[in-house]
DNA sequence: TTGTGTTTTATTGCCTCC
DNA sequence: GGAGGCAATAAAACACAA
């Protein structure tokens, strides 16, 4: 079928007005009032555009919104098809989204007055233009609640990243801690000689433990406290089912024992580098 | 052509505000 | 109480794959 705004364009007699009475092609619960246009804007609306009380108390039937329907202009073929189905919803124009596109930039709400203005200038009912906003509103809404989840998402995905980030750094100190806990023994086991500070290249030794070092007897002190230095568990935050409060304030206090061990070294104590974890504020 | 999913237009019912 | 907004929903129009 061609443009279905055809069908109505323009402003002309009364016939197809009581045809549309009396086959129910108009409807409207609307309780805005009926607009006549008088300027050239085609008729583009959907079926429901007139409300028959609206049509009754006739406006002035010279001045009808419809002329009657021109089978040369529309063709047979649209004709039956138009007569034939009562109550066709038909979408708005491009240039009538385009403008009211527009406009809802501009304010997404409508003040009567705007309405009105708009209902005019594109040949529309107000109640459609208000309709339009309605719906407008409601898609603009349901894009924002998608682009705050993608934002939420993202931010999630990065925290997420860090965190991971963490535990491997976790991990390899704790490994590095581990290491040192065995030549130590192997070590002592070999004679008990005095253990030596560590070559370059080697995991520096916390200054708060370097007393260890320089008594070879104390170092026990180090192997039960080295239990400390196991996890405090292995829950993992982002683990829908472990995700508990509770473990994870265990894990923190755990991280702060870790810490206990070994203190944040004064600055300038060291002149190798410090693990990262030093930098750490805590 | 047809079935199906998506988009658009419109209605209904409820709520809030003046 | 009426006007206007919103959520939920219906239904027509449209897009598109099979």
């Amino acid at each position: 079928m061609a443009d279905d705004s055809r069908v109505f364009a323009g402003a002309g007699g009364s016939t197809l007005v009581s045809l549309l009475q009396n086959q129910r092609f108009l409807h409207s619960s609307s309780s805005d009032t009926f607009f006549l246009s008088g300027a050239s804007p085609p008729f583009m609306g959907t079926s429901a555009i007139v409300s028959f009380e609206d049509i009754h108390r006739g406006s002035d039937p010279t001045n009808s919104f419809f002329r009657p329907f021109d089978p040369d202009e529309n063709g047979e073929d649209d004709a039956d098809e138009f007569f034939s189905q009562p109550e066709k919803k038909r979408r708005l124009t491009a240039n009538q989204v385009q403008s009211l596109e527009k406009s809802f930039e501009l304010e997404n709400k409508l003040d009567p007055e705007r309405k009105l203005q708009l209902s005019k200038d594109l040949g529309l009912q107000p109640r459609q233009v208000a309709i339009w906003f309605q719906n407008r509103r409601a898609r603009w809404k349901t894009k924002q609640l998608e682009k705050d989840y993608d934002t939420l998402q993202a931010d999630y995905n990065a925290l997420k990243a860090e965190f991971d980030s963490l535990l491997k750094e976790r991990d390899e100190l704790k490994s590095e801690v581990l290491l040192l806990k065995d030549k130590l023994l192997h070590t002592e086991g070999q004679g008990g000689e005095k253990p030596k500070l560590p070559a370059e290249g080697e995991a520096p030794i916390p200054a708060g433990k370097r007393e260890m070092f320089d008594s070879a007897s104390e170092s026990p002190h180090f192997t039960e406290q080295s239990s400390l230095l196991e996890p405090a568990d292995s829950s993992y935050a982002f683990e829908p089912d472990q995700s508990d409060l509770s473990q994870d304030e265990e894990d923190i206090s755990g991280s702060k024992r870790f810490l206990n061990v070994f203190p944040k070294p004064e600055m300038g104590e060291y002149s190798g580098n410090l693990p990262a974890f030093w930098s750490w504020s805590y």
